[in-house]
DNA sequence: CACATGCGTTAACGCTCATTAACAAGGGGA
DNA sequence: TCCCCTTGTTAATGAGCGTTAACGCATGTG
């Protein structure tokens, strides 16, 4: 992954604050004046980018699920002779990284996927889906003796607790980190010991 | 607590599928026009039971909020000279229900509390601060080595954890709420052994 | 019987807001 | 220099929707 240098191209601006406004008043509760005065153009000047409010959320929500699930495959390859309990770490981490960078789009991420097109819905729920069986594999490996469903449920409870950045307070970035990651290993560990 | 027997009354019947449908489309994503058809009578119809369409979303939010403080304060007192561990457990219990039983409201809680009028927001803000305190107190007394900043984000993280039943499948209800329950005491054993 | 009150109805109003129309200015290439 | 493409602007349009108006009909009570 090569690190960004260039100066973020307009259209970027304007997903920017676009994920901001929406994760904050939710996608109805912002107008696309909003949008266009926080990245200084006004209103309708968005439309020269964009073909429309929807299409700002759709490319939002797509590059979220993407953008996850490319992470874990990523990750998933490079820990390849690794032991179990470490590839989970890394899903972990990895998932943390981007919850307590990208918070907005977190909160989006389960908050409006009603809103899109049925076809770029149906897209994004198959990223997620994606991304879950992803990290159900690696559970069973780490926890053999857990069934799938269990697997399945834990996983979602899992994500909800590290999707719940956005009601944290704001002490330093990895002692939030850390702490996360700990509550989530010990999350996976007691439904491991009890299947 | 007496358990209700009578029919419910139209108001409550109104409450309870509002809150469906806010939880399924959000608040702004559901006219009047289908709250009304969900109930039988039509549109402005409603207008005979409640001031207005924020009048049922803060009647709704202000009701969740008061609902889990109230329980929780009940168990607190009621397992009075009980172990702090078993305290825990109970608030556990207590919450799970709840997200087991009341799916929708729970997903109301965090997603439309903005929509609010500033008294509304400030009430049910205050509600919810008082239950996050009784438990930051609760876990504070079961792990005396975590400090009071870990003990909130844990309490805040915990609740994503068992706030995410909407997302999950439905096995048995005694399964789910078995999973949850001992996931979250995983949770906090793990910031509480390394605090 | 008369009448008030509770609970609905449908029609109209008015506002918000996404989208489109019409127009302007900058800037690089032939 | 002359275009034309990009990127804006403001004004107009049109739909959706919360709310209110005006009216009907039961029911129980004096």
């Amino acid at each position: 992954m090569a690190t960004r240098t260039d100066a973020p191209t307009r259209r970027e601006q304007i997903l920017k604050e676009a994920a901001r406004l929406f994760a904050e008043r939710g996608f109805h509760g912002v107008g696309v004046d909003e949008i266009g005065a926080a990245v200084g153009i006004s209103g309708p000047g968005l439309y020269r980018h964009f073909a429309g409010k929807d299409a700002m959320l759709a490319e939002l929500l797509v590059g979220i699920s993407g953008q996850l699930l490319r992470g874990a495959k990523r990750r998933l390859a490079e820990a390849d002779g690794e032991a179990p309990g470490a590839v989970l770490d890394s899903l972990i981490e990895g998932h943390i990284d981007f919850a307590l960078d990208d918070r907005p789009l977190i909160t989006l991420h389960d908050r409006e996927l009603d809103r899109l097109r049925d076809s770029d819905r149906k897209l994004v729920r198959q990223l997620q889906r994606q991304y879950v069986e992803l990290w159900v594999g690696v559970v069973r490996e780490v926890y053999p003796a857990v069934g799938e469903p269990a697997a399945r449920s834990a996983v979602h409870a899992v994500f909800g607790l590290l999707n719940s950045t956005p009601h944290l307070g704001r002490p330093s970035r990895a002692a939030t980190a850390g702490l996360l990651h700990r509550m989530a290993r010990g999350a996976f560990d007691a439904v491991g010991g009890a299947g």
